[in-house]
DNA sequence: AATGAATGAGCTTTCATTCAT
DNA sequence: TATGAATGAAAGCTCATTCAT
């Protein structure tokens, strides 16, 4: 009984996932859900108390373990340098896992994100995090912590969408180190005091 | 009349853009337009042939001008790293221009992306052309040209989205250096013997 | 088991008339009747078959009943005058005893008057027969039984309609004298050749 | 087109008021309404938000209106006692023109009464304001004029009923004189010493 | 006997599109 | 040419009822 409703539940989230990364959330009808799972649609609805229900607490759910796993591979590592490569590293490890849950919370997530308790941790937070340390404790250069946060989650996020489009093949995780070279040079290739490369002119 | 026509068409594209980049394209309906418009819902058909035909039309139209506004800056200058700082500053101000406009090109584009006919320059296309021939001539090291023209992509729009979310503030041409410099260092560091991918492609 | 099955249906009657007269029996479903109750809804189709034969059994077992009670009381009197007085307050002290019930019989049935046998005593009939019985026997003039027996229905009802709104207050009891007085002197105040009739005595 | 509109609008209020009368408000459907009156069940939605809106606004503009009737019927009156019998003659009216209607703002209105603006004049407030006044000059007897008002609407309305439900026949029209007579001397027959209420209401 | 997941018909509502005026 | 009423298909959702456990 539990056994099942569990399984129906998870059976369900998978499908939606599935749907709602390849076609959009709102171009996913309830109906393909439940063609999807073998339920009918109104069934859906002891579950769910709605579309949106089914939507919201799926995105939540996953975004914060999300978060979760992000938090606890950096807390395997000691320096700014490493916790980062291993969170980048994680990510990767995350989107390869389940592209379609991967891309539904990171690029379909339809305003689900400001519906999230302020202050909850999520992967966003959890990299700012790292780096904010980093940068009190003279691991990195002084910089804005959130522009530094934009330019770490690009490098990771941006190839995933080429994989999706097609511009890159294989496993994200083969693109895991240069990723995490790439990171460290950004974050330490601040402009004004930074002697690393020449300056650029206004 | 052709002016009037064409002024309608603008107000037409604005009104959609604005709605679509703040609420989706699904969730914007004729009427929506229609009312922002000012016009009648049916007088949107004398302009677009269905709804699909206008967000087609829309994003295809200034799509392609980004990618033309891009490679235009580009030529003006002529070191990679120069075209690709002028790139950068240039998208900024694009998106700075008209961030609805931008938003929805980039970010909410619905399966548009794989309307476009192969071959079509697009802004990827443009910054992927300048670092592969970059590579090519050696001013960059070898890599694999699409893995980097994720990575300074990620670098340029992943602010964007910050700024959307309020995380970050303030013009996006204020970040063009930071992140400028951020890609030079990102597309210079490549892990040191192992290069994930030498040969570009086709 | 017996006791127990019978206390379990006096509860879902009670429930479901309670939900009736508040929302209107279309307005409850057989969740909100398993709720009520604490049994699952398939729980409740052991006791009855359908939903609409809970709401037929149990109209029709509280009418009947209803009917009876004012037939009994009627029966105690020998007088037109005194046997409508003593229905009044019977009528009266029924509604206060269950007013959700009261209101379910008489105000929220929902066809299913019509349902009745042909020739079942109900309410109306008992006071039909009364009233009938009166003009029969010269205690009151001669009149249209059934126009007399509305006037006399409509003082008996009217103010619980009040009572259910908050336009008045106060178990209905209260008005019972009242009303029987009002009874009297609207059916005795007959127009054409009436001569005002019989003073109604205290 | 204005004409059109309004020509519209008033079949459906027709044909669904007729259906609410004969079915019930919650048993009739959209696709009801819009089979009678030959529209698609799209188009009411251009007429009214929503069914609710429909039921709303159709209840409180015939109420409203009936109000208005009654109100303006007792003004062409002077003594109290030609006021009500005015009104009953101008209600069974209103009932006589449109039965269906009548039965709808009295019989079936569904929780719209609470709906209204307090404040707003209402057929029971004009009642009750005819029976106040009367009772404050002294064509009354003194009598709480709540119970007073119920007891006078329940002359009126029962016999409504009696003809919906084929226990009376013919219009209400031939009630009028009988039932103003009951009305008259069901006010004046005040039981001797026992005065339920002095005060009258506010 | 009891539960509650599942069904399936049908409800209200939305919306891109058409078309009479 | 412009309007907005009308269409009709499909959406999300409800709920009385059934049925495996």
């Amino acid at each position: 009984m539990q056994e099942r409703t569990k399984n129906t539940v998870r059976r369900i989230e998978q499908v939606a996932v599935s749907l709602f990364a390849s076609k959009g959330v709102a171009e996913t009808t309830v109906k393909d859900i439940a063609r999807g799972t073998g339920l009918s649609e109104g069934a859906l609805y002891r579950h769910y108390a709605s579309k949106d229900d089914l939507v919201w607490r799926t995105f939540q759910h996953h975004y914060v373990a999300l978060a979760a796993r992000l938090g606890s591979a950096a807390g395997r590592e000691t320096s700014a340098r490493d916790k980062l490569a291993v969170m980048i590293r994680e990510i990767g490890q995350a989107h390869d896992d389940d592209p379609a849950l991967f891309h539904f919370l990171v690029f379909v997530q339809h305003g689900q994100l400001n519906r999230l308790e302020p202050g909850t941790p999520t992967p966003v937070t959890v990299f700012r995090d790292v780096i904010d340390a980093a940068i009190s404790h003279g691991e990195l250069p002084a910089q804005d912590a959130d522009l530094a946060t934009a330019l770490v989650l690009g490098l990771v996020l941006q190839p995933m969408t080429f994989l999706a489009y097609g511009r890159l093949t294989g496993p994200q995780a083969a693109y895991a180190e240069r990723i995490a070279t790439a990171a460290w040079a950004a974050l330490t290739a601040v402009p004004p005091a930074a002697p690393v490369s020449e300056e650029p002119r206004s």
